[in-house]
DNA sequence: GCCTCTTAGTGCGTTATCGCACTAATGAGG
DNA sequence: CCTCATTAGTGCGATAACGCACTAAGAGGC
């Protein structure tokens, strides 16, 4: 990759084209660009973690599993933040599964030079402490919200929490696919999708859902997701959201 | 306080006592003594944060208040950490509610004076940060257990995490404050009492609930409490458990 | 164009939890 | 000792989500 289009899509992550001109030459010459693929499992529960990720056209889901299998997301990561937190937190294991919610490119970074960088002490260290205040955030409006609100309600979010992290409009992702990420039956996924198509919110084919009004859908979700979207404003300045950006 | 008593008292929140003697000295001058009350509200959901709290007896509650007053927990502070993360994660004021769920004694420390000991950069610091990302496991292990398992479940878990950070086997708390807690219906935490009282699980009298075979609530709960105890005495380690320790 | 696999939709009985209205017990204060 | 506020327990219909077995509809390979 030229050396102008990686910088200019490095920019694409947030994180990265935050840090100040001094801090982000240092920083992208251990970045590498990396493909990630539908599916593919980036770490697994209690992996030791060789590399972080700054996405920046892909999104990775957080999900724990149970004993019995069962799994349920406990977060998102996008072109807002990286994946790999708790190496910098000072646990060397991640303690959930990392697995790509959708496909595109990241960067990764060796967890050597990402603690060699951390440890300055600079704008790096503190822009990714204000990160993880965000995704504390997100962890606790979803715990909040799988108490508290109905499947329809957190398909909603998850919806908007995933299209604010895309190009595109489309998501490629199978009803049970989500019904893992909400820790909900396939069924019921499929029920809660129905009545948003039904409602011309989405449009929704095999194998993919396509917002079709996203304004419908800010009305139609529980206020968590404005929650967490402004705790990141405030904290990182900038919009992620398409709507309170 | 005479000064051999304060640093008795001061050792008995894990944290302090983890602290190397240089670092500890240090900290301690900025620590003052404060007295807890049941229901004393520490912040409120966006307050500025003017101090952290080091729990020594007593045990916070991280709430979070919907819109329509309803309310969950997300997670506890007690003798194991710290109240008020978000201050040096950079977020200067508190996403969430921080009420007390048990009166006792805890050490306050201003703000200005924390984030001049974490600036620095050593134990302190680390420590810190690694007690946050124990704090994010209990978060998503809410979250998780909160998608997935039944009441009964979750209540034993709360038990758990509380006697844990007591020195008592008696909870002085009502089953209308649990079911705050909970996210769920008074009644349910009722029927919920009431089955573990009948396996003679717990002592269940007006006002509080007794503790009497925690071996028989370890068994009853789900995998989630151990999870989140495991990952506390791999990063700070030592048992908060009673059980682990 | 047909076969086959994947994905989505349906039906139905079961269960957990909810919301609400009510009664019963407890214990502190006068 | 009695009263009253607080706390706990009951009953019941409503609802949301579950588990499971099944059918229906795409979409790719031969």
């Amino acid at each position: 990759m030229p050396l102008d289009a990686k910088q200019n899509n490095l920019r694409r992550n947030f994180l990265l084209a935050s840090l100040p001109d001094i801090e982000f030459e240092r920083v992208q010459t251990h970045l590498k660009p990396i493909s990630l693929k539908l599916g593919q499992v980036l770490y697994e529960s209690g992996d030791k973690m060789d590399y972080v990720y700054f996405p920046t056209t892909s999104i990775i889901s957080l999900l724990y599993v149970m004993e019995n299998g069962a799994t349920a997301e406990i977060g998102v990561v996008g072109n807002d933040g990286v994946l790999g937190i708790a190496l910098f937190m000072g646990g060397d294991t991640t303690p959930n599964r990392a697995v790509i919610q959708s496909a595109g490119e990241a960067f990764k970074m060796s967890a050597k030079d990402l603690m060699a960088e951390f440890t300055l002490g600079g704008v790096f260290h503190n822009l990714l402490l204000r990160y993880t205040q965000t995704l504390i955030t997100q962890i606790s409006q979803t715990a909040v919200c799988n108490r508290l609100h109905s499947v329809e309600q957190q398909l909603c979010r998850w919806l908007l929490l995933s299209h604010d992290r895309l190009n595109s409009d489309t998501l490629v992702m199978t009803h049970d696919l989500i019904s893992n990420m909400l820790g909900v039956r396939r069924e019921g996924v499929t029920m809660a999708a129905r009545k948003l198509a039904a409602r011309k919110l989405i449009k929704n084919v095999r194998g993919s859902i396509t917002i079709l009004d996203r304004s419908g859908l800010e009305k139609a979700v529980c206020e968590c997701y404005e929650v967490v979207n402004n705790e990141y404003n405030r904290l990182l300045g900038r919009g992620i959201s398409r709507t309170y950006g």
